[in-house]
This record gives structure tokens, C-alpha cells and sequence, in this order.
DNA sequence: CGGCTTACG
DNA sequence: GCCG
DNA sequence: CGTA
């Protein structure tokens, strides 16, 4: 009834999500509570989640340049506030309880910017997935030398090996994201996983990198690289369904050879994986993926003329080869991708050297029940396949074929977009991805969808684009997904 | 001093 | 091993 | 414990 003005609330991106704070801004709208603000500038209330108003303030300074003294003259409110407005009709007043407390003076806030963090003005960001991180980079002297400690670490198996490993790999990844040559020591400040200062520790990665810069090498990374323990786990663990756990007790047993091995007791995979061994360890060629893609496209257009077939993994990202095959399975009409992974494997039984029955179909995914009318029908198979090779090469004594490592995944279309995200990989772009939307967003991603934390509600997505968009991401192709 | 991707077989 |  |  009343026509007055509306109060206009503003949302602090920082910690809330684009979809979130649509779903909050139409709530406000159909209820005739507030109006929402475009611009902090303009708001009487700004809503933030999880974030102090001293951060708040920085946030707002940072991302949208809008001066402190300024905005620490509005409401600045815990998004509980919000909710409660939006359960109880009303707008309810600011009790203690919901205010974002600004804990310093304001000139502290007015004097800090320039000396703050300077680590997001290297234009190296924290997570790796925010980072433009292309395939070919400026640093590989130093990335190799990482990832031979990360792989060392993680060969170890004691408690913290992945752990440990893991930061190798975050060092590694902040190098591959450097735009220019790390040549001095000096550039290494403020980079994160390396510059430890703040942090009255160690600094390994630091201590490698700075040996390599000084030395051209570092003596710990080529004891490894030499060592018996090193040597073997990456011989053995080269064989598919063989683990670190399983090489480490074998090399604990006094095992150093594959010949060693033959005669051991080995499940399916091992057996395949080792009978294989040299073809699987060969790198596959693009055009060898190109030709099991097209292999596998006219299967499926022979089941369903729409199937749409797509090569995933490290070939979208743009490498020239690869370890394996990952072909992304789906159709455009929901539904219509139900059980087409039988048929295709019944289709291609001549070309498989061996396929993995860990298919999984018609299992329902209890996140997503509410949302696709259709049961979850992720179906997946990990096969070895025989690719036929150009009898180019006169060698009569060669086999006329190659053993090639090929996943297949078949995806209804409201999980296209999350699928392609998930096997586009890196494995550690995914890792880093799926650990920022975790602790920044509250949000839980994986190859199916997304889903908040708290509400376990679904939201979702029909292109690349928009998960990222919704995550509050920049963009980032797969060619620039190579951490 | 805890957390470190997530899901599957 | 590094970060919050 | 292995796969992605």
C-alpha cells in the first residue's frame, strides 16, 4: 500500500554467488521488500556472506574501486539479515547480531591498500583456476623440477605425502601461470605456494627453485630422479590398475624389474595393463585420437542420428598427444542418451582389446533426484582399444595395430556442461576449481552439476560459460587450463 | 593446527 | 608443504 | 586400492 520509497539493498559478490544473489533479488522484488541496488554507492544496506566488513570494504575497493569512507557510512549486514526479512515479510532492524563489524579506525583503511596484498597485483591469484595457465609457458626448467618433488612426495606414501605433494604442484602451477621467465630470486616475492616469508617456515619450493636459478640444478631433485626407489615406483606405477600402493610393495619385496612382476598375482587391469604395457606408455598422436573419435562418431550416429560426440581431456586442452583417449558421450533431447553405452559397445566389441565393466547405469544420484524428471543415467566405461594402424611401415614383423587407453562417458545434456567441465581437466585445474567453489562460493561442484553446501539446492548451467559466470569466475578455455 | 576435489567400482 |  |  505504501508508496514510499523502498530501501535498496546492495550484494557483496565476494562471497555469494551470482545465482544466489538473482535468487535474493527476484525474492525482494515479488515480496515488495527492497529495491536492489546496481551500484554500493547507492545501497542503504550492503548484504555480505562469510566476511568481516573490514573485508567487505576491501572487497568493494578492490573489485569495483568504490572509496571506503564512503561505503563504511551504510548498514553493512550479515546475509541472515536478508533471509530473515525474506522469511518474515518485513524489514526487520538491524539487531547486533547481523552487523559486519569494522574492527579498525578508517584512516588504517584509507593508508593500507598500496602495501596490502600485493600477491593479487603480481597477477598471480590463489587458486590456480583463476589463472590463465597455457600449455606452453616461460618456466619448465623449474615446473619439471617441482613435479619431480611432487611425485617423489607423493611415492612416499607417509601421512602428509599427498599433502605435500599437492603444494609441489601449487608451486609448480603459479610458475606455469607466470606471464614472463623467473630468472632472480628476487621475482619470486609475493608468488603463492613459493614466496614463504610471511610464514616464518622452510620454503621448499623456494629452496629448489633457488638452487636450479643459482646452479642450473638442484641436488635433491637429481638424487631422486636417480634413485632406485624413484626409478622403480615410476616404472611400475606406468602400469595401468598398478597404484603407488602396490608399487611401493613391490618394491619393498626387492622388485625393480617388470619381468620381476609377471609371475605375481595380478587382478584384471594389471594383467591387461601390463600385457600392454608398451603400447599404453607410447604417447597417442592426436590424429590416432582423431581416428578413434571418428571410429566411434559413426557407431552412434548408426544408433542415433543426434548423438554428439566430443573429445575431451588433454586433447581439448590442446596438447599434440596424450596418455588416453576421453570421448564425452551425449544427446541434445534429455533422456535420449539412456542406454546407449551397451549399444555402442556392442557395436565396437571388434575394436576392444578389453573393457572395463564398471559401467554404472540407472544408479540415482540422491543430490539430483529433485531436479531431472529422468534417473541419473551417468554411464562410463574405461576400455583398451585396438586401433588399427596405416600400413605405412613395412615391417612385416610389426603388429598392424596399437593398444590405445579410451574412456568413454555418456551424459545427459543437463550435465553436458559440468561433464565437459570435469573432463577437460587438469586434474589439478579440477582440484583447484572444485576447492575454490568449495571455500569462496559454499558451493559443492562435480561432473554431474552443482549444489550449495547449506540447502544442497542444484543450480544450473547449460554451457562452460555459465558455471564459471555463476562462480563468479573470469573465463577460462581449455588451452588455458594447463596447470 | 586443520584442510588439502569429487565420485565411481 | 603451504595457507588461513 | 584403483580409475577419471
Amino acid at each position: 500500500m505504501s508508496s514510499k520509497q523502498l530501501d535498496s539493498v546492495y550484494f557483496v559478490e565476494r562471497r555469494l554467488y551470482k545465482a544466489r544473489i538473482d535468487h535474493f533479488s527476484k525474492l525482494a522484488k515479488t515480496k515488495r521488500l527492497f529495491s536492489i541496488g546496481a551500484d554500493a554507492k547507492d545501497a542503504k544496506y550492503l548484504v555480505a556472506q562469510d566476511s568481516s566488513g573490514n573485508e567487505v570494504l576491501e572487497y568493494l575497493q578492490k573489485q569495483h574501486n568504490v572509496d571506503p569512507t564512503v561505503v563504511k557510512e551504510k548498514l553493512i549486514v550479515d546475509v541472515s539479515w536478508f533471509i530473515d526479512c525474506m522469511k518474515s515479510n518485513s524489514v526487520i532492524p538491524i539487531e547486533q547480531k547481523y552487523v559486519l563489524q569494522i574492527k579498525c579506525d578508517g584512516k588504517k583503511i584509507e593508508n593500507e591498500p598500496p602495501t596490502k596484498k600485493s600477491r593479487l597485483s603480481k597477477g598471480v591469484n590463489m587458486y590456480a583456476c583463476q589463472n590463465c595457465t597455457p600449455l606452453h609457458h616461460f618456466n619448465s626448467r623449474l615446473t619439471d623440477a617441482l613435479e619431480i618433488l611432487e611425485q617423489h612426495a607423493f611415492f612416499r606414501l607417509d601421512q602428509n605425502a599427498e599433502s605435500r605433494a599437492l603444494a609441489f604442484r601449487r608451486g609448480s602451477a603459479t610458475l606455469k601461470a607466470c606471464p614472463h621467465k623467473i630468472t632472480s630470486v628476487d621475482s619470486l616475492k609475493n608468488l603463492p605456494y613459493i614466496d614463504t616469508s610471511n610464514s616464518s617456515k622452510a620454503g621448499h619450493c623456494k629452496k629448489v627453485i633457488t638452487e636450479i636459478l643459482e646452479e642450473g640444478f638442484s641436488d635433491e631433485v637429481e638424487d631422486i630422479v636417480n634413485s632406485d626407489f624413484y626409478k622403480t615406483m615410476k616404472l611400475f606405477c606406468g602400469i595401468w590398475g598398478v597404484g603407488p600402493s602396490t608399487a611401493k610393495k613391490w618394491f619393498d619385496s626387492g622388485h625393480r624389474h617388470l619381468n620381476d612382476i609377471k609371475n605375481l598375482k595380478l587382478n584384471k587391469d594389471q594383467t591387461v595393463g601390463l600385457e600392454y604395457y608398451e603400447d599404453l606408455n607410447t604417447p597417442v598422436s592426436k590424429d590416432e585420437a582423431l581416428c578413434v573419435s571418428e571410429i566411434v562418431k559413426t557407431v552412434c550416429m548408426e544408433i542415433k542420428k543426434d548423438l554428439l560426440v566430443t573429445l575431451v581431456g588433454g586433447f581439448r586442452r590442446g596438447k599434440p598427444a596424450g596418455h588416453d583417449v576421453d570421448l564425452l558421450i551425449s544427446h541434445p533431447t534429455q533422456g535420449e542418451e539412456k542406454h546407449v553405452l551397451p549399444k555402442v559397445m556392442e557395436k565396437l566389441k571388434d575394436n576392444f582389446l578389453y573393457t572395463d565393466k564398471k559401467m554404472s547405469s540407472g544408479t540415482t544420484h540422491p543430490q539430483y533426484t529433485g531436479k531431472s524428471s529422468t534417473m541419473d543415467q551417468f554411464e562410463k566405461c574405461f576400455s583398451i582399444f585396438k586401433l588399427d594402424l596405416p600400413k605405412s611401415t613395412k615391417n612385416g614383423n610389426e603388429k598392424p595395430w596399437k593398444a590405445i587407453r579410451v574412456d568413454l562417458i555418456v551424459v545427459p545434456t543437463d550435465q553436458y556442461p559440468f561433464a565437459l567441465l570435469g573432463w577437460t581437466g587438469t586434474k589439478h585445474f579440477e582440484r583447484e576449481i572444485r576447492r575454490y567453489t568449495k571455500t569462496e562460493k559454499k558451493v559443492v561442484l562435480t561432473s554431474h552439476g552443482m549444489y550449495t553446501t547449506d540447502t544442497k539446492q542444484s543450480i544450473e548451467a547449460k554451457t562452460e560459460e555459465e558455471i564459471f559466470k555463476k562462480l563468479d569466475l573470469e573465463f577460462r578455455p581449455p588451452s588455458e587450463r594447463c596447470c
